[in-house]
DNA sequence: CAAATATAATTGATATATCAAATAAATAAA
DNA sequence: TTTATTTATTTGATATATCAATTATATTTG
């Protein structure tokens, strides 16, 4: 019997793509001016605001330097605000305005539409399948 | 019980990210200034030259202006050779150079060790499964 | 304490992602 | 066959990805 293994990747990261294309169409019509990834920062900084932006850049998967431009951008669109933090003046202090927690607000119920949509028919042991599944391969290349 | 229905998501992004850290270092053990998805371009043009760009795009799960961009790119690191089609000439012919080839061949057993590694102890069975369920999202998500 | 080292974040350079608009050539319709 | 429409690709603008280098502040060492 043939393994699929070949194309096990591009199933992972079609899944992906259409789920970011998808989410972003359904952010559209309830917000603008937002992306799935800025949502996910936002997200972050609004439950864990003690995070330092490296922690949450290794969150969302991304490098400090993007997390930079991120944040940069959040606070000029008014999402964020940042000042010094006295207690370690490397860091800042970062937090959101009633903008960006208006936006979370207006989006939480879309997220969780687009899981719901994502996962319909799917029962909770084929999802705790897949979940480990994937933490096999992640910790298989995570073994220098 | 609990779904982990809110973190699915987390753990394919973070399944493709790992994995495609791990591809790149690999690559560059054997050759340099090649990426992965460069290489996944260089890789269909070989092996399907009839294709279009847009048909390459879409099956590398990118954007036609992505596309473009890319295939500049590689015609001037010399991987690919660029010239009109006289069948259609709002398409071009692009076929890849010896040096676009030999690359190739240089990362093909890189590849193939790649998905060992990433693959080792999951069977056959395992993997069909997440593929089925891959495949049941995305159409959860295509059904408009 | 002063010097060396480490940490947090930023900046620069180049490539890619996304969307909209523009070109150019092919095909369909009047 | 001229016009309208469609198709293939490119370009522009802005944001993000990646890596290397830099800046500023903290921490550790001698």
């Amino acid at each position: 019997m043939k393994v699929p293994a070949k194309t096990v990747f591009y199933h992972i990261e079609r899944t992906i793509k259409t789920y970011r294309k998808f989410s972003r169409q359904n952010f559209l019509k309830v917000v603008d001016d937002i992306t799935v990834d800025q949502k996910l920062v936002l997200q972050y900084l609004n439950d864990r605001p003690e995070l330092s932006q490296n922690e949450i850049a290794e969150l969302v998967f991304k490098d400090n330097a993007s997390l930079t431009r991120m944040i940069d951008l959040l606070v000029r669109k008014g999402f964020l605000d940042r000042s010094i933090n006295p207690k370690d003046r490397r860091r800042f202090h970062i937090e959101l305005t009633p903008k960006g927690k208006e936006i979370l607000e207006k989006l939480a119920p879309v997220i969780a539409e687009n899981r719901k949509r994502a996962f319909a028919g799917i029962s909770e042991e084929e999802l705790v399948q897949l979940e480990q599944t994937l933490n096999k391969i992640v910790s298989n290349l995570n073994k220098a």
